[in-house]
DNA sequence: TAACATTCCGCGC
DNA sequence: GCGCGGAATGTTA
């Protein structure tokens, strides 16, 4: 069972999702996000979400606001496979405010070579922001992509005081 | 099998 | 040196 909640932050409202584990998804605001559908899943919140929601709200706040987050709720990464998780927890290890290259990144999970897969799987992280996938840059120091929309990296990183081409 | 949020090498200017 | 084209490469749906 999944339970959504609205995050209000400067940059406009996100979508937090959670399953019984933890957050599982993170949604970036749309136009449409912000009064929350006609079942009030809110309510329904058991006291755990509200806590870890709690969380996630500073969290995403600080993130935003170029400070890293002091502690996270649990995440759910059940979603991803193998490959996939390896390149989320390593992306966890960068320090704010420091970047790698999406090559950097495929030498610390063991595939050298899976520089593009490492791509694929930033585009197909769930928690944008708190799984901080804007902090990989391409070889050349230049942005490469970013699936939730190249404003947003650029956004995050220059919040973080990070330099781009 | 095709599609990539890459990277590297070679060419022409 | 810069820009562009193209090939190699691992993972995924």
């Amino acid at each position: 069972m999944i339970t959504k909640l609205p995050i209000p932050t400067t940059e406009g409202v996100f979508t937090a999702h959670y399953s019984q584990h933890g957050l599982a998804k993170l949604d970036f605001p749309t136009a449409k996000s912000g009064i929350g559908k006609p079942e009030n899943e809110a309510a329904a919140a058991s006291a755990q979400i509200r806590r870890w929601h709690r969380l996630t709200a500073g969290a995403l706040n600080a993130a935003i606001a170029g400070r890293a987050p002091r502690v996270l709720p649990p995440l759910d990464l059940s979603s991803g496979t193998e490959f996939q998780r390896r390149v989320w927890s390593a992306l966890r290890r960068i320090a704010s405010g420091r970047t790698r290259s999406y090559a950097e990144v495929a030498g610390e999970v063991g595939s050298p070579r899976a520089t593009r897969a490492v791509g694929g799987a930033c585009g197909a992280n769930p928690i944008p922001v708190l799984v901080p996938c804007h902090r990989v840059l391409a070889a050349n120091h230049t942005l490469g992509g970013f699936s939730g929309g190249l404003n947003w990296k650029r956004k995050l990183l220059a919040r973080e005081g990070i330099a781009v081409r």
